[in-house]
RNA sequence: GCCCCCAUCGUCUAGCGGCCUAGGACACCACCCUCUCAAGGUGGCGGCACGGGUUCGAAUCCCGUUGGGGGUGCCA
């Protein structure tokens, strides 16, 4: 196939279609797409689906649709990898024909039985090289690697890395059923779509000689730019692991997360902005981005520091766009099971919806702040204790003063409602803050939540009236 | 074992030889504001892993030690 004409900065993204999005791929599809919007370049997409089970095409509408959600765009057609296996096979034959690779007859037990044997350095110690076996069922196809000299990455990230030759072994371009290893499928794809920009996770660092060797070997003309990226780990500082870690995006989404906050936090993670400035929109992000100046070392996922971003763009917000995103979460907590979505009446959420927003950090946290709205209040019973049991003399104080003066109120306002109350308060010598508690826990269940006065308008004074009177004849 | 990478507050980072008695952010603590909780404001706690060099001068450069991590598949 003829070469495509490369742009200053074309970079991948080259997922293997796993189920979900991992959190690390994430971040450098993030790096990737930002390396190349900074240019002013491309970013392509590519599905590494040679696992031929694991190209499932919903599994591949899971990654694409996340990629949609992190608001991270590709140029051009999706390249299937699978769909590249003639150019894989042609690249095989490539090197054969230079004398650059050799069918090997030995199985994995071979190989490590031998290694025990003579110990020293593991993996494959070259049996079949000079061997000059022809093509056969079990056999496979090896690179014959340098013997001697080094190879040197340049990255961008790291500096000069240097890897002697005689430190790679000889390994497996082509599977014995005839498809092509990753590292063959990956160096051919990145030569074939003129990647000039490979970042990629410094997990990949030790494998970059053999790509660098192979594109060498297949005439490759441009040397591509690597940028490996530190890892992303956990507490523990080991790599974030699908089985022990919370790794999907997509359950980061369905808790609430904000996209913006998403990306904004993990372009943090290994890269910092000149100005100091964290929170900030993407386009800025855009702007200011370097891969020159990506960090080196690894960084710890932080959940808390992820949060506080999240609240910081759920405040930012419009009071119209947090309602409309907030609300699949309040419906479906609210809303019995298997009830009809449209049955949910979204008034009285929008009309504490300001108040909730500057007080969540994640979308799912809203329904908490919301539920007495909807339904009876379910008592926390450490808040009854705490205000209607400790003090009982004081919530009978103020339930009644509430009962009766809020009965007496001429307008049904938040203003009137904290003016008598508070009002009441003052003139009695009580602490506002001891003041409203039993009429917080008496309307809402809870010790702490959304702001009172408004929360009771919403209510209407019939139903707040009712709760009132209801926790009054139970503190007895 | 072998190869490779990394090393500044608990965490993410700024720093790229003198501006550093090391700056910011998250977390934590205190106070202010306040109808609870948040948000906001003010202040506090807290770090250059260690040892050698180089230099008039080192968080910054070099070497070593220690520690951590990654890789080592007919997975990607």
């Amino acid at each position: 196939m003829p070469p495509v004409p490369s742009p200053t900065v074309r970079t991948r993204f080259a997922p293997s279609p796993t189920g979900f999005m991992h959190l690390g791929s994430a971040r450098t599809a993030l790096f990737n797409w930002l390396a190349a919007r900074h240019a002013g370049g491309e970013m392509l997409l590519r599905i590494e689906d040679t696992d031929a089970e694991r190209s499932q095409p919903e599994v591949i509408d899971m990654i694409l649709g996340t990629l949609e959600w992190l608001g991270i765009d590709w140029d051009g057609e999706v390249v299937y990898q699978s769909q590249r296996a003639a150019d894989h096979g042609a690249a095989v034959d490539s090197l054969f024909a230079d004398g650059k690779a050799y069918w090997c007859a030995c199985s994995r037990d071979d190989v490590d039985l031998r290694h025990k044997e003579r110990g020293g350095k593991p993996g494959y110690d070259g049996f079949c090289r000079d061997r000059g076996l022809a093509a056969g069922a079990d056999r496979v196809v090896r690179f014959r690697s340098p013997a001697d000299g080094d190879t040197v990455i340049d990255d961008v990230i790291r500096g000069e890395v240097r890897f002697a030759n005689a430190d790679i072994e000889d390994f497996v371009i082509r599977r014995s059923n005839g498809s092509a290893m990753f590292i063959t499928a990956n160096a051919v794809d990145d030569i074939f779509m003129g990647i000039t920009h490979i970042v990629r996770g410094e997990d990949l660092l030790p494998a970059t000689p053999k790509i660098v060797l192979l594109r060498e070997s297949l005439h490759a003309v441009d040397r591509p730019t690597f940028a490996h990226l530190p890892l992303i780990v956990n507490e523990k500082r080991q790599k974030l692991s699908k089985r022990r870690d919370d790794v999907a995006l997509e359950s980061y989404r369905d808790r609430g997360f904000l996209p913006e906050a998403m990306v904004n936090y993990l372009a943090t993670l290994g890269w910092g902005p000149p100005d100091g400035v964290e929170v900030r929109p993407i386009a800025e992000i855009i702007g200011l981005f370097e891969l020159s100046s990506v960090t080196k070392s690894s960084a710890f996922f932080d959940v808390k520091k992820l949060e506080s971003f999240n609240g910081d763009h759920i405040r930012n917000l419009s009071a119209a766009d947090f309602v409309s995103r907030t609300l699949p979460f309040v419906r479906t907590a609210l809303l019995p099971v298997g009830a009809d979505p449209a049955s949910f009446d979204p008034a009285a959420f929008e009309a504490m919806a300001p108040l909730v927003q500057e007080r969540v950090k994640r979308l799912d946290e809203a329904p908490d702040f919301v539920d007495f709205l909807y339904h009876d209040p379910a008592m926390d019973p450490d808040a009854w204790a705490k205000t209607m049991e400790k003090d009982a003399d004081l919530a009978r104080r103020m339930l009644d003063a509430a009962i009766d003066l809020l009965g007496a109120l001429a307008v049904w306002e938040p203003v009137a409602i904290n003016d008598a109350v508070i009002g009441f308060a003052d003139a009695n010598e009580i602490s506002r803050k001891k003041a409203q508690g039993p009429i917080r826990v008496a309307i809402t269940g809870r010790a702490v939540g959304p702001p009172l006065w408004e929360a009771m308008a919403v209510l209407g004074r019939e139903v707040s009236l009712d709760r009132l009177g209801l926790a009054r004849a139970s503190v007895g």
